[in-house]
Order: C-alpha cells, then sequence, then structure tokens
RNA sequence: UGCCUGAUGGUGUAACGGUAGCACAACUGUUUUUGGUGCAGUUUGUCUUGGUUCGAAUCCAGGUCAGGCAACCA
C-alpha cells in the first residue's frame, strides 16, 4: 500500500509535531456542552478528533463542557453517548469540566495572587459599555486597581454566596485597549444560582468558556485541542491562560465548520422546529440531527464516510446534499436486502394463469452473490404500481399499456389485454395474459422486452405504512436566504402513505434490516413499528433516470 | 471603517515554485430481469492588478469580495 493519500492542515501540522517530538502521542478530545443533540456537523468534528486519533496512534476523550447550569442537562449528556457510540467510535475517558470546578477555583486564586484577575463589580451593561468598540480602545474602572487581598477576600465570598447573582465577576486584568474585544479583561467567573446537572447546587460561580475549556484541556494534557472557526478570536486568550497558569501547553487549532444545503445547523434553529411543531421532535428524521438520521436509516458507516470525503479546512462551505445521499445510497446498495413494495396499487389480473399460486425465488441482493434468495408468492391477482401503467403510452415509455410487454421481476412475462375503468375514470383493472415459458431463470420465450415491474401477489400481500421524505427546506443556502428561514420549510417534506401492499417476507425479517424496495428507494423500520403494523421510512430514494426524462 | 480568517469548475477538496488532479452534481454512451448498480466518456476552475522567477494556484505588494469579532452562552 503505498497509496498517497493528501494530509489536511490539521494533520500535517501533527506529522509536524511528531516528527520534531513536540509531543510523543497525540490526544484529542471532542467537547459538546450537553445542551442539545448532536447533528452532522458534530459527527464532522467527532470523525476529525477521533479520525486522528486512530491515524497517529493516539487516543479521544469524550468531555463534556458543562459550565453553564441553565442550559445543561442529563438527558442531553446520554443522547450525546449514544450518538458517538452509534456512529462508531470509543473515548479513552468521559470527561467533565465539572469535574474541575475546584481546581478552576484554584487557578483562579492563582491569578488573583498573581494580580492578573480583580473582582469587579459592574454591571453588565457597565461593562459592555467600558471595553469599548472595536475601532476605540476601552476605559476600565476604579474595580481595576483593588488588592489583592481585598480580590481574594471577595472572590471568596462570591463562592461563599454572599452576593446576588450578577453582583460581582472576576475578570482577567489584561488591559482594553487590544484590537481583539475578548481580551479585554475578559470575564472568567460570573455568579449564578442554578442547579448543575452534576454539581448540583455546590457552586453558584461557575467558570465561563474561556476560563474552562483550554484550563481542561490542560488538565487532560491535551495535545490537539480543534474546534471550529469562531474560536479563532478566543485563542489568544487561551494561550494567555496556559501560560499564565504555566500548565500544560495544549494547542488550539480551527477548522471550518460544516453547512448542507436544503438544512440547518444551528442548535437554536433546530430547537424551534422542535419546539414549535414544525417536526414531531429532535429524532424526527427529516432533522439533520444524528438520531433522526439514525432513525431516518442512514448508517453509521455512511456519515463517516460522507465526513471523510468532505474534507478539512478552514474556509466556509456549503456542501450538496446530495453528496451525503450518495454515501448512504453506496453503502446501502451493497447490503441492503431486495424487496417489493407497491405504493399507488392497481389490480393487475392475469386471465390465463390456471394454478392458484406458486412460490418463486428472488435474489436478496444482486450486489451480494452470498445474499441468497428468498421465496416469493405469485398468483393470478397482482398488485401492481399505477405509473406503471398508461392507457396511451408515450415513445420512451418502457411499461405497461395496451398490447404492450413487460416483465414482473423474478416471474413471467406479461401482455396487457385490455383494462377497466371506475366511475371516475381511474384505471381500476388491467387484464393480462403471461407466457408460462418465460419464468425467470428459465426463459426458453424468446422475447425480450424493455421494462421490468415490482408486483405483489394481492392475496399475500402484507399492508405497510410508508413515509416518503424530501428536503427540509426548499432553498440551498437556508441560513443565507432572507427573512425568517421558517418561511422555506418545504411543506412536503414528509408524504406518508397509509396503505402500501409488500412481499410477506416481511413478517419474517428483522426490525433493523435495512431494504431496497425495488424501483423505490432504500427504507428502514422506524421506530415505532411493530409486527402488526409495519412502518417504514424512506431514508433516500433510488437515482431516478426516468424522473429526468420525464422532465425535459 | 479597527482586528482576525479566508478566496481553485455548480459544490467540496488536492497540487508544498515545474503537466491544475480527485469526488459529488450535470450531461453522453454502454450493460442490466430494478429507468437501480456497474463500465466508458464529456462539460465546467486558480478573485483582481502589478512584481520576483526560465517557470507562479503556490512567493511578494496593493486592491476586491466573503465570513467572523464588542453574550455574566459555548
Amino acid at each position: 500500500m503505498s497509496e498517497e493519500k493528501s494530509l489536511n492542515f490539521i494533520e500535517e501540522i501533527i506529522t509536524n509535531d511528531l516528527a520534531e517530538g513536540k509531543c510523543k502521542s497525540i490526544l484529542t478530545r471532542f467537547p459538546p456542552e450537553p445542551n442539545g443533540y448532536l447533528h452532522i456537523g458534530h459527527a464532522k468534528s467527532i470523525c476529525l478528533n477521533f479520525g486522528l486519533a486512530t491515524r497517529f496512534g493516539g487516543a479521544t476523550n469524550l468531555r463534556f463542557d458543562d459550565t453553564n447550569p441553565t442550559t445543561e442537562e442529563t438527558e442531553y449528556v446520554d443522547s450525546i453517548k449514544a450518538d458517538v457510540q452509534w456512529l462508531g467510535f470509543n473515548w479513552v475517558k468521559e470527561c467533565y469540566a465539572s469535574d474541575y470546578f475546584d481546581q478552576l477555583y484554584q487557578y483562579a486564586i492563582q491569578l488573583i495572587e498573581k494580580g492578573v484577575a480583580y473582582v469587579d463589580d459592574s454591571s453588565p451593561a457597565e461593562i459592555a459599555l467600558q471595553k469599548g468598540t472595536p475601532t476605540m480602545a476601552g476605559t476600565g474602572n476604579d474595580f481595576r486597581n483593588r488588592s489583592i487581598a481585598e480580590n481574594l477576600a471577595l472572590f471568596n465570598e462570591m463562592k461563599e454566596g454572599k452576593y446576588a447573582d450578577g453582583a460581582k465577576v472576576l475578570r482577567a486584568k489584561i488591559g482594553l485597549s487590544s484590537p481583539n474585544m475578548h481580551m479585554r479583561d475578559p470575564l472568567l467567573y460570573r455568579i449564578k444560582r442554578a442547579t448543575h446537572h452534576r454539581t448540583g447546587d455546590t457552586w453558584c460561580i461557575y467558570p465561563m468558556y474561556d476560563f474552562a475549556h483550554g484550563q481542561s484541556d490542560a488538565i487532560e494534557n491535551i495535545t490537539h485541542s480543534i474546534c471550529t472557526l469562531e474560536f479563532i478570536p478566543h485563542r489568544p486568550l487561551y494561550e494567555w491562560g496556559i501560560e499564565q497558569l504555566g500548565i500544560f501547553p495544549s494547542k488550539q487549532y480551527e477548522f471550518a465548520r460544516l453547512n448542507m444545503t436544503y438544512t440547518i445547523m444551528s442548535k437554536r434553529k433546530l430547537l424551534q422546529l422542535v419546539t414549535e411543531g414544525h417536526v414531531s421532535s429532535w429524532d424526527d428524521p427529516r432533522m439533520p440531527t444524528i438520531s433522526g438520521m439514525r432513525r431516518r436509516g442512514y448508517t453509521p458507516e455512511s456519515i463517516r464516510d460522507f465526513c471523510e470525503r468532505i474534507g478539512i479546512a478552514k474556509r466556509e462551505n456549503i456542501i450538496d446534499f446530495s453528496l451525503l445521499e450518495f454515501c448512504v445510497r453506496e453503502h446501502l446498495n451493497k447490503i441492503a436486502q431486495r424487496r417489493m413494495v407497491v405504493t399507488d396499487p392497481v389490480k393487475l389480473i392475469i386471465t390465463n394463469y390456471a394454478q392458484a399460486e406458486e412460490m418463486l425465488s428472488s435474489e436478496n441482493n444482486p450486489e451480494d452473490t452470498e445474499g441468497g434468495v428468498r421465496q416469493v408468492p405469485f398468483s393470478n391477482e397482482l398488485w401492481i404500481e399505477r405509473d406503471d401503467f398508461m392507457e396511451e403510452p408515450t415513445k420512451k415509455y418502457f411499461r405497461l399499456g395496451p398490447d404492450l410487454m413487460v416483465r414482473l421481476k423474478s416471474a413471467y412475462i406479461i401482455k396487457c389485454e385490455r383494462f377497466e375503468k371506475d366511475a371516475a375514470g381511474n384505471v381500476q383493472t388491467i387484464y393480462a395474459t403471461y407466457f408460462d415459458n418465460s419464468k425467470s431463470g428459465a426463459d426458453t420465450s424468446g422475447l425480450h422486452v424493455k421494462g421490468t415491474l415490482h408486483w405483489v401477489s394481492a392475496k399475500h400481500a402484507v399492508p405497510v405504512v410508508l413515509n416518503e421524505y424530501d428536503r427540509l427546506f426548499s432553498v440551498e443556502d437556508v441560513a443565507n436566504a432572507e427573512g425568517d428561514f421558517k418561511e422555506y420549510i418545504n411543506p412536503n417534506s414528509l408524504n406518508t402513505t397509509t396503505i402500501a401492499w409488500g412481499e410477506p417476507a416481511f413478517l419474517n425479517d428483522a426490525p433493523e434490516m435495512r431494504f431496497q424496495f425495488l424501483r423505490k428507494g432504500y427504507f428502514y423500520q422506524d421506530t415505532i413499528s411493530t409486527k402488526d403494523k409495519l412502518v417504514f421510512n424512506r431514508t433516500v430514494t433510488l437515482k431516478d433516470a426516468w424522473a429526468k426524462e420525464q422532465k425535459k
């Protein structure tokens, strides 16, 4: 294997660090805040961090960045762990920023003792005002000049609960004229009386992100701390903290977050979709959440493949949704068992079929020679797709119409003789004759037909419910579209068929099996599906050359 | 009108001073008992202006455009 795969910029950095002996091995971390469900954008970060560790023989911590008790919940911790595991990754250590609250408090005292942190009594508005603007230096205030002893005492009192929420904050004493707003005496600690999902009411002061993240990285000896672009301005502060404290020199690197066409990644907006009922839940199969994609039928393999293909860089990007679809089709094509399901049924009667019924065998997966076959019952009364019949066929129509011949998949070639309509003028019954010497696998008829249809024997058919999903939004770049993003919700993102007819093989199929419904798409049993009421979610359609042809 | 990022086909991503490649998308053709799959092929690109160099996507200078930054959020 001398295949040369080019390295992304982070892999180059790591390769160099290892070569120069800056570190003996690497340790990365995936640091979600447990305030929501993971989505495909997180998957990119997960695959990056865990993938890097695998590639370079290192390891990865799962760390919950739980420094804001008002938004965080154990429910989210559990779902995040489940999602990471489902994606196929294992962390060496499960960590929590909240485990470091004591240590962080000690770090803060160290800064106060060094004279580089102070307690400020100003209100949020005053602090904002005193910070100045990007083009104008801030002014600061008298609290900056408090003595070390006074700061120590006040910070202790903050911790002891002597002051009301918001009454005081601990700030770093760096200066107020930096062109980087994040460096203008940033807040380190705030008073917040809220019950933390892990530490309960032990604390009433909590560290800010900027006084927790880099410190947590250092405590865990993280070598490469990888985050998204919006944290670039925080990096000087990240480094300031490590330097002032003299702790392990973790390094921060930034990459561009994932954007995808026809969907959104913002946790806030996703939450809105759920709370306002535009989707049923966080794991609604239309959601770009890991749990939604899992329910829809995406495989972990396909998501990992997708994350591998999109690459890692610093430039803003918007990935075609069709790449994700390609990845899942490619995987499912290889592993999904084929089944026949008729979604918009019309009756087909084979007038010269004398037997009551017979069992025909059909391959489970033509891509897999080991895939085996299954038995499919055939009789003289079948359901076929309404779309597969045309009263007056057009030129390139390879399906059924008066006097036209097609093959029934894994069965016989038939010829349409006539059809009947109901009072409303809809085709109700199609009558055909079959060629008994055209049986699949033993065809001696010499007939050649262009179309092959899927079908289900009417008296053996099993009723199934189908959820067919389409993109959640109707515009490519939802985040940058004008106005409220909700205006662009695709009203037809879910199409439910309450009665479709499927093969009886479903009765013996395990719920976690992945299927391709012939000529329809890939389907996966929904979480609410039962043996008595089978419900399938369409993961993705098949490519449809005919649909394109029709549009012309 | 300050600072920080970035700019390669429709979308991503490579090329580390020496043939602009790969994937998706789109479009042909071909194979096919899935209008699926497979196979073969086509179209489309270095933001701009200068400079350095035998040679620039790459180095330098200026410009343009895009995104980010002033939460007691992360």
